[in-house]
DNA sequence: TTCTTTTATTGACAGTGGAAAATAAGGGCC
DNA sequence: GGCCCTTATTTTCCACTGTCAATAAAAGAA
C-alpha cells in the first residue's frame, strides 16, 4: 500500500465503524443489532458506526434484492420492524489486476467486490516496465468504462505470484515475472493516479475469501487453488497468513511420495509435481502415447476413457486430498475450500480427493469441512480487488485487522 | 479455566496494564520507556500501568541479577538513568502437573515460571476419579512445600495430552488416558482448592515457549516435541493455534513416506511411524536383533555403533525434518524450536534433521531459524503451569490475548 | 552551580463504546 | 380509534483509556 493522489475516503473513524462495516459487508444486510451481536458491539455503537457512512453512501437502508424473498427467519410480526442495513456497492469502484506470467487479466468491482467488467490482455515483455506500462493500459480501459457510472474508482490491486511484501507495495520476488525487489504499488500509483495495494495471488484470492466468499464470518480456514500451480491461502484467527519471510501456504511442494516424479523445486513427489496441470498433462501424453498439449484435452482424453488417463486424475486427486489433509492436522481449520482452474476436472479428482483426506486427516480434524467452488477466469483479478477493497477500508484508521 | 475459592486477583484492570504487565515478564527487566515501545504504549500509559502493579508487589523496581553485567547496551551515561522494572517471581507460585497414561508430573514454580520443585509419581488407575485423587494428593505436597515460603499459591494448571477444550476446562478426548468429556477443571478446582487451568499439553508447552522461552517476543514460531510422540505447537499472529475442533499441530501423523511402517493411525510412514520412541525401538530391534526395551537401550547402541541402529536415527532424523518443513512451508514461522525427551539422542539425528528441513523447505521458508533446546523432565509439568500463570494473568480483564 | 540530556510523571483532554432510558413502529385487542 | 405489548433504534449520559504536552527528576558535563 501506498499513500495516494486525489483519494477518496472511508469515514471509518473508529476501529467499531470498520468492524461493522465489513460485518454488513460479509454477511448482506443485516439489521443494527444483529450487526452488533456479530460485531460484538453495543446497539448504540452500531447506530453511531452507521451514521457517518449512510450519511457516505457507503451504507443504505432497505434490504437489497431478495430481501423478504427468502422467508428463512419467519419476520417475527412483533415488535418494532427491523431496518435492514447493506453496503451500497455503487458508491464506490475498484480495480483488480493479476499479473501471471504471459498474460493479464483485469477486473472492475463495485464496494462488494461484484465485476462489473473484466478484460484480458497478453503479456508481451514482462520486465517491470513494460508490464507496468500493459497493466497501465489496462487500467485505463477500465477507468474509461467506470467513467460512464458516476461512481469513483477508489483503489487499484495487484495480485502476483510469489514473495509480495503487501505492507510496502513491493514485490520482492516474483520467479514467472522474474522480478526482483520492485516497488510496484508506488509506481503503479504514480502511473494510474490510484491508490495501489499490491499482494501476493493466492493471498489476495484468500482475501476475496474470507470477504466475500465461502470464507465470510469464519476464523480459521484455508483456501487451496488447483491449477498450473497447487497453492493455498490461510486464514487464522481471523487473519491470513503471511508468513515471517513473506512466504507461506505452500503446500505445492509438501512431498507427497518420495518415490514420485522430479519436481523444479528439486525434490521428487511434491503435490505440485503430481497434480499440477503441467505434471497431469506430460504424465498423461506419457500414460496415453497421445500427444495432449494442454489440461483442456487431457480432460477430454480421462473423459473418453481412454485407458491410464483416469488414473492419472486419480492419482492427482489423491495428492490434493492429502494435501489438504496436512492442512487440516496441522491447523485444524472450519473449512477447506478447493478452487481453481483445475476444477475443470473436479469430477476426475473428487472422490480421491475426499478419500485421501479422510484417510490422511487425523482424528477430529477430519470433521473439517471441505467445499469446492468453481473459479471463474477472472476470479484471480477480483482477488486482487478484494485486496484493494480491504485498504480503502481499513487504511485510514490506523488499525491492520483482516 | 473456572471460577474459584480464595482467589489471589490480579490487579491488571485494563488490557494495556496486562500488555504492559506481560512485556515485562517475557523480557525481563525493562525501562518503562522501552517496555512502551515494545507493548506499542505511549510511556505515560506504562507509568499508569506500572503503578497499581507495583503497589501490588508484582512488579519491581530496579535491574534483577545480571542487571549491570552484560554490557550489551553501554549505558548511554548522559541524561536520568532509567530504572528498570522487572516481575517479582516470589510475589505468587503456581503449580502445573502433566499426566501422561502412567505417570504424574508436579512442579512448583513462581511468577517467572522458574521451577522450585518438581514431583512425580506413579498413577495407578488411570480412571478420572483415582486419576484425580492422585492429582490432589501431589498438588497437596506442593501446597506444604509453598506454606512455607510466603507467597501465595495462585493456580494450578493441568496438561493432558489428546483433545483439551481450555476455555470449558473440560477434557473432551485423551487417549492415553481413556478420558471423555471429563470437566477436569471443576473437579480439580474443588478438590484442591485452587484456579485450575486445563489445556492440552503441546500447548500448554508451547505457552511456556512463548513468554518464557525462546519463542518470546516472536509471533510466529512452532514448537515440535519430539519424544514418544512427535508433536508441534504452533503460534500464528501472537496467539496459540488451537484448530476449530480442538486439533491443530497433528505433525506426528503427516504422512512422510507412503511405502513407510503402517502407524497405529491407520497410515503408513507417518512421522511417528518412523521417529516415534516405540517405532526406534522396534525398528533397532529388527535391525541389530539386539533385545532393546527402550529408547535409552537404543541410544546406547547407535552410540556404540552397532550396525544398522545409526541408521534407523537417520531415517528418523530425516523425518523429523520433513514434518517441520512442512511446518514452514504452510506457516513461515520466523523461528521453529524442536524440543523433547527424544533430544537424548540429537546428536544421532541432527545433520538428517537440518539436512531435510533444508532439502524440503521451499525458497525463503528455509530462512527460518531452526533451534533445538533441551527438556528437562519436568517441563511439561512447567508447561502447565505457565498455562496457569496465564491464566492468572489475562482471566480478570476480560480479553483473551495470548 | 548550572546546563544538557534522557527518563519518568502529571494533569488535562479527546474519544470510545457501554448502560439505561427514551422513543419509534408495528400488530393485536377491546 | 385508542391502548397495550413487543422489539428495534436512538439518545443521553458517563466511565474510562490512553495520548499529549508540560514538568519533574536524575545524573554527568561544563
Amino acid at each position: 500500500m501506498r499513500s495516494t493522489p486525489h483519494a477518496e475516503t472511508f469515514p471509518a473513524h473508529t476501529p467499531a465503524a470498520a468492524q461493522v462495516f465489513t460485518t454488513v459487508l460479509s454477511h448482506g444486510p443485516l439489521t443494527r443489532l444483529e450487526t452488533g451481536r456479530r460485531a460484538g458491539l453495543s446497539p448504540a455503537a452500531v447506530t453511531k458506526a452507521v451514521r457517518p457512512l449512510l450519511a457516505a453512501g457507503y451504507l443504505v437502508e432497505g434490504g437489497g434484492p431478495g430481501e423478504a424473498a427468502e422467508g428463512e427467519e419467519a419476520r417475527p410480526a412483533l415488535g418494532r420492524p427491523a431496518s435492514l442495513v447493506r453496503v451500497n456497492g455503487e458508491r464506490a469502484l475498484f480495480a483488480g489486476v493479476k499479473a501471471t506470467g504471459d498474460e493479464l487479466i483485469a477486473v472492475l468491482t463495485d464496494l462488494c467486490c461484484r465485476v462489473r467488467l473484466a478484460r484480458r490482455a497478453p503479456l508481451r515483455d514482462r520486465a517491470p516496465g513494460p508490464a507496468l506500462a500493459a497493466v497501465t493500459g489496462l487500467v485505463h480501459e477500465l477507468l474509461a468504462h467506470a467513467a460512464e457510472s458516476h461512481a469513483p474508482v477508489a483503489g487499484l490491486g495487484i495480485a502476483v505470484s510469489g514473495d509480495v511484501d503487501r505492507a510496502e507495495g513491493v514485490v520482492r520476488y516474483s520467479p514467472f515475472l522474474d522480478w526482483r525487489d520492485v516497488p510496484l504499488a508506488e509506481l503503479a500509483a504514480t502511473a494510474c493516479g490510484l491508490p495501489v495495494t499490491v499482494d501476493n495471488d493466492v493471498r489476495a484470492l484468500t482475501v476475496a475469501e474470507q470477504w466475500f466468499g465461502a470464507g465470510a464470518g469464519l476464523s480459521d480456514f484455508a483456501l487451496v487453488t488447483v491449477g498450473a500451480g497447487i497453492g493455498c491461502g490461510l486464514v487464522v484467527h481471523g487473519r491470513v497468513v503471511a508468513g515471517a519471510h513473506g512466504v507461506a501456504g505452500e503446500i505445492g511442494h509438501l512431498v507427497v511420495d518420495p518415490a514420485g516424479p522430479p519436481c523444479h523445486c528439486g525434490n521428487h513427489g511434491c503435490v505440485e509435481a503430481i497434480a499440477g496441470d503441467a505434471a497431469i498433462v506430460a504424465r498423461i501424453r506419457e500414460v496415453t502415447g497421445c500427444h495432449v498439449v494442454d489440461s483442456a484435452e487431457a480432460v477430454a482424453l480421462a473423459h473418453q476413457g481412454v485407458p491410464g488417463a483416469r488414473e492419472v486424475y486419480a492419482r492427482a486427486g489423491e495428492a490434493i486430498g492429502r494435501g489438504i489433509a496436512t492442512v487440516a492436522n496441522l491447523l485444524g481449520p472450519e473449512r477447506v475450500i478447493i478452487s481453481g482452474e483445475g476444477l475443470a476436472a473436479y469430477d476426475l479428482f473428487a472422490e480421491q480427493i475426499r478419500q485421501a483426506f479422510t484417510t490422511a486427516a487425523f482424528g477430529s480434524a477430519a470433521r473439517c469441512d471441505v467445499q469446492t467452488r468453481p473459479l471463474p477466469f477472472e476470479e484471480w483479478a477480483r482477488g486482487a480487488a478484494a485486496a484493494a477493497i480491504q485498504t480503502f477500508i481499513t487504511q485510514h484508521p490506523s488499525s491492520g485487522k483482516g
